[in-house]
DNA sequence: CCAAAAGTGTTGTTTGTACACCCATGT
DNA sequence: ACATGGGTGTACAAACAACACTTTTGG
């Protein structure tokens, strides 16, 4: 036996959600998609999925390709396969969303792509079905972020708690008070303090920290608490 | 344009994890699968994405022709993709996983299947990658339902306390206080005591509960400490 | 010296956990 | 009358939420 007879194949993509954060606003890295149909709009860096490659393998290249980066965070999202989605033929989507340290690639946008980071406050109609995309990693972000430590993967190495907090106030749209904030977060004991202060945003300085990176892959599964025991329900 | 050119087709399939409760193990409906390669070794069902079917309708057409049932939880777990995952031809595959209420098929195993309710803590081989698949679907299933009130998916339209209590020791593989387990359930208001009582596995006999459907979906997707939202209701 | 952000402590409330007894009924 | 599982109450511990003042330093 060399097929399975009498069935239909389709196009394989992977696209991308990439989530930075500049301090200020959750950001999203698009690009105008270059070619028809659609091009020149404003579209999710995609492409499809070889032969001979897996989907992981996929996303960490359309990532690759576009920012240059290696290692990054990366997880499965969703496959969108609705037979219309994409009017050309039909084209399966498999998505992965993407954390990066938008300072690891600020300024050297890939001008190949137009790529650029764009606001989730103020995003512009995207093709196809990227809206949607968009939307189900937002929500996904927020639903994994209060149970694992994932956001770190949006900052520097380096990093203070007043940054992360307002990391956390960004993605869920809140304010917290700083000293349950930080209280909560060094209970954690993922942090470790460094000696040296960031200046930059404060005339006192706040002392950096960085992740314990052995506690983070020990506890990933049990950051906060949100999940208490096994047996909560609510 | 009518078709991008130079990429390769793969096929599409969908694969059902379908849970059920008997009121002591959770178990898979499994089935021998029908034909080549591996005829005859233990499968989830699954089947072809048509040309013009959506995943969803996919699942829903394969769950049914196992089952005849309509109506069911189901939800995407994760699109298997590896380039080897079937030996014949490069074939996706976009899982679904199923909750189903036992007694609702529980007799009327579809010969053409030769299909079995087989427990968790005593699965055999089965073909590809499909371990794996059950795998993540038990662990997305303890993760989700530490969240989600879908394990009634599971129970019958009326259950008592205890059904319930022995619902989550047997996805959790845990065993509960049952006086903090009934507070800790009924503090959801999601349950709606009954005037009849199950007397079945006991003499005096326990209440029956239903959920109370409007606060379920109302609740569903409010989750817990983090952000405390104000449309969560107690 | 003052504006601006960092950092820290206490208290009341809520939620979780551990634990023991009485109840209803079929045999 | 007793064995079996159903149902409830209480007390202690842990986590959370609300809230105010002091520290540092660049300008």
């Amino acid at each position: 036996m060399t097929r399975y007879s009498g069935q239909s194949r389709m196009l394989v993509a992977v696209d991308c959600i990439i989530f930075g954060f500049d301090g200020e606003e959750l950001k999203l890295l698009l690009i105008k998609r270059g070619f028809e149909p659609q091009k020149n709009k404003w579209s999710l860096m995609g492409g499809f999925v070889q032969a001979d490659e897996s989907f992981e393998a996929a996303a960490a290249r359309i990532l690759n390709k576009l920012t240059g980066l290696e290692g990054v965070y990366m997880e499965q999202l969703f496959a969108f396969g609705e037979p219309a989605r994409d009017p050309v033929e039909r084209t399966v989507s498999i998505t992965y969303f993407a954390l990066i340290d938008i300072n690891q690639y600020k300024l050297q946008i890939n001008d190949e792509y137009h790529a650029e980071w764009i606001s989730l406050d103020k995003l512009p109609d995207l093709i196809f079905d990227h809206t949607e995309m968009v939307k189900m990693a937002q929500e996904k972000l927020r639903y994994k972020a209060a149970i694992h430590p994932i956001l770190f993967e949006l900052l520097p190495l380096k990093f203070t708690i007043p940054q992360l907090q307002l990391l956390y106030e960004a993605v869920y749209d809140v304010t917290f008070d700083k000293r349950n904030f930080s209280r909560k977060v060094l209970s954690t004991g993922l942090l470790i303090k460094q000696k040296d202060k960031d200046r930059l945003s404060s005339k006192r300085g706040a002392f950096y920290f960085k992740l314990d990176k052995r506690k983070y892959n020990a506890k990933f599964n049990a950051f906060l608490n949100f999940v208490t025991d096994p047996g909560n329900l609510r």
